[in-house]
DNA sequence: CAAATTAAGTCAACATTACTGACATATATT
DNA sequence: AATATATGTCAGTAATGTTGACTTAATTTG
């Protein structure tokens, strides 16, 4: 019958440290970082009435066009739901177009329109910046490190996808899974 | 009236690359590193029926026993109202308490419990060993540089509340600010 | 001391983003 | 012809966030 005991006795004082062996600071940093990264687009977008899902299929749909509903629901780890949502609005908007894939039909493959790429790229523009200005206070090496270890941070079975939208892998799942010939 | 095309002509099929000037890479590795980060508390939240706002509350509050409402909400960026339901359950579940302020009797200041200790640290843990794993792979000078870069990245007037939480700067808004006689 | 301010809680209403599960349609594949 | 796949859609629900107005209690200020 100790378990229920008066609430001032049972109240702990001290603070969680690094003493008690783990790496608060960086756990924070990220929260901070991340936090104050994804403010400046969802400030953008509150002025079309869009969030953050928004973004995200609009920046993919831009870095991968002709992507299928398939490849992005793998992407973005949400439901097609979800996803239906917010892609029915952006084609709506005329941010991005569909068009049926031309060896499999079934497929409705998206793509960017010019006013879809021009607000990606206003976007991506802003979140640079951030970026570049931060690195500019620190030596060269860091821009290297922080990718290394950001990408050690991604689950394994999720690298092969970062690395394609960004050394034109197409055929890894996102781009093109049917013309996969070329590779493997 | 050249603004309405035809979809098929109006559609951008190439794709956003660092050709743009642009530093993708780095955006979706901050994405990705993100969306894994705290995909492993959601897990062990969610078998509590806890979400996202629960683990964060919890946490700040298990740094800084004996904050109040207002400096988690200036921690949190949230309004008063989404901090009051989760807060509401997490005093109701025994994993927080509150306490009146000694000096300032309005304040009810929050404190973890045993059992909130508990909890906060153990996902703390699974945390800082994904940090750990990733940093493993990489040479030594990496985990500070990464600190550097994510430090940076926040907007400068967080980092005081960054640093305060690593540093015990308890007077710096989160913690008895009414106590800083001893600093400053 | 009375008035104003502050810390916190509460209520109602609402928006966004996510989920599940079931079902429909068209197209490919076997 | 039967099955599988890609996508869309519907209904219902949950978590998290917002705003604005109001209350209570305690502190500060004129």
């Amino acid at each position: 019958m100790t378990e229920k005991k008066v609430d001032s006795d049972e109240v702990i004082t001290h603070p969680m440290s690094e003493d008690d062996g783990i790496s608060f600071e960086m756990i924070e940093l990220l929260f901070f970082a991340y936090r104050d990264f994804v403010a400046d687009p969802d400030t953008m977008l509150a002025t079309l009435s869009y969030g953050r899902a928004h973004h995200r299929v609009l920046h993919f749909v831009n870095r991968r066009p002709g992507i299928t509903v398939a490849a992005l629901l793998d992407i973005l780890k949400i439901t097609k739901q979800s996803l239906a949502r917010v892609l029915k609005q952006l084609i709506e908007d005329d941010y991005i177009a569909q068009q049926p894939g031309e060896t499999d039909r079934r497929q409705r493959r998206l793509f960017p329109t010019v006013k879809g790429r021009e607000l990606a790229l206003e976007i991506s523009k802003c979140q640079a910046r951030r970026i570049e200005e931060a690195l500019q206070t620190l030596p060269p090496e860091t821009k290297k490190a922080s990718k290394a270890f950001l990408y050690a941070m991604i689950e394994p079975q999720g690298r092969p996808t970062v690395r394609s939208l960004n050394h034109g892998l197409e055929a890894l799942t996102v781009f093109e899974p049917d013309d996969s010939s070329r590779r493997k």
